[in-house]
DNA sequence: CTAATAGTGTCTATTAGACAGTATGTT
DNA sequence: AACATACTGTCTAATAGACACTATTAG
């Protein structure tokens, strides 16, 4: 027999969390930034690679893995809190600007007990952040990332060791919808984290297009060059020279300081201007 | 002193899942629909309207106040197939695209304990499904929806009864992420569900643009005339017909089949063409 | 006939794509 | 001078916005 209360404060006093079942939600975080490479030829610019933030696990499961900062939410702190909390601990980055990518809640997805997980991601410039990374942490470069047909290969390396995954990518039928993920290869990445690293990569490659996101991880002053090669990386294609300029105008403003001593041609340097409101 | 394990089977075994604080995890379900509302002049063809299904509250807290379908996430289950089993119990609704919306989980959402709550979203024709609607859900139609400088006023009426709320949309400050929304007025609807409801109407109305989402809710056959008014409803705004047929072309079927009797000009029937391979 | 919607033609403004060309530093 | 990148001019194609016009039905 169902009980009847007379307000909302009886049934509360008389409410026994035990009687759902509980589970426990973690949250990991897909931070996104820029390194160069060094060029051998003088002459030529140094080639820009993405780079994702990853920990190396010291603990099972996955031990000796690697996988995205991330940890517990804590049952008295805003969910939104949590990455910004573990995030400091596990890398010691702060002050961080996070958004909510995906929850993930296979039955399966880790193998001490039903976890949940719901990921964010930033994209910060690695260099603005004068603070030392724990021992543990260490910035991933994409070095390889093709998609052949439904199949996308990721090679990641951090100069070191290399890590790698392979996600088939499933058109969900009567859903307009992202695609299901499958982990068809998987090379010392922990969890389903090959999952949350490309969904950061597909959300960040459609931001690109319609918000200014992509100046979150640019120094304060860049040339048009650097700026076009990210977005390159990021869309994985060439871009025009007057089609990214004519695009970009709106969204920088040149300043009238000059980067000299290249190799070639000096380049104006360059800062965002926000244009909304 | 932290215990060394030889494996990863040998550390599973000796994990206790209460080292960790536990808390629940529900998810909610957003189902969106088109309602006409019959027009006095029998000429004009019927004004369509947005709805939404909502549950009323038969239990403590928010006793007697309106929800979206919702429930505890099972400890067995995925994540992606709660919303689905919970969909049909609460409504009766089967069958179901859905897709994730966002998760939601600042502490004080429910008064009951800590719960966190991933919300799915759906577009249907109600019209297609035969099952009849659970006794207490009710399918809600926005009656107004207005948003005057960051405040956004939604009205919802089931023919019974009406509620509303109304929001803040706060910028977040150097991020380039949605807003974050604060409920400021709330007339009936229980938990943070107005917040639930006003993202996923902002999700549709940008995957309106670049998707062919919005055929979920049309049936089976349609006339331009029809679908460009739930696009209208949808962006809140008046579209002007060459425009729109334009674009519409590439996604639509013209069919030989004329809808007469309408007070006018007979329209083709048409219906929708999937373009993606 | 009239009201209402269906459907088309076309001009213009804007934007995207393509390519070629000029400019200017370093070695 | 040669190379590499910086930056611009301009033609063309495609697209979006605006407006006006014609078509067809029920009553």
């Amino acid at each position: 027999m169902k009980k009847e209360y007379a307000s909302e404060e009886e049934f509360l006093k008389d409410y026994n969390k035990n009687d759902f079942e509980l589970l426990s939600l973690t949250t990991d975080i897909l931070i996104f930034s820029v390194s160069s490479e060094e060029e051998s030829n003088y002459r030529k610019t140094d080639k820009k690679k993405m780079s994702i933030l990853m920990v190396k696990r010291d603990e099972y499961p996955f031990k000796d893995m690697w996988c995205l900062p991330g940890g517990f939410v804590d049952v008295k702190e805003n969910l939104d809190d949590a990455p910004k909390r573990i995030l400091k601990r596990e890398t010691n980055l702060d002050n961080i600007y996070l958004e909510q990518l995906y929850t993930f809640g296979d039955v399966n997805r880790d193998p001490r007990m039903r976890i949940i997980s719901t990921s964010y991601m930033a994209l910060i410039d690695k260099n603005r952040f004068d603070t030392k990374l724990n021992p543990k942490a260490s910035w991933f470069d994409i070095v390889l990332c093709e998609e052949k047909g439904n199949l996308v290969d990721i090679v990641l390396d951090n100069g070191n060791e290399t890590i790698s995954f392979t996600i088939k990518k499933e058109l969900r039928e009567k859903t307009t919808d992202r695609y299901d993920f499958k982990v068809v290869k998987n090379n010392k990445i922990a969890f389903d984290h090959p999952k949350v690293i490309l969904s950061g990569m597909e959300r960040l490659k459609n931001k690109i297009e319609y918000t200014d996101i992509v100046f979150n991880m640019m120094p304060e002053l860049f040339t048009l060059g650097e700026l076009q090669q990210v977005y390159e990386i990021i869309l994985n294609r060439k871009l025009l020279d007057p089609a990214f300029r004519r695009i970009i105008a709106k969204k920088t403003e040149k300043t009238d300081i000059v980067k000299k001593g290249e190799g070639h041609r000096p380049s104006y340097l360059f800062r965002y201007k926000d244009n909304k409101k």
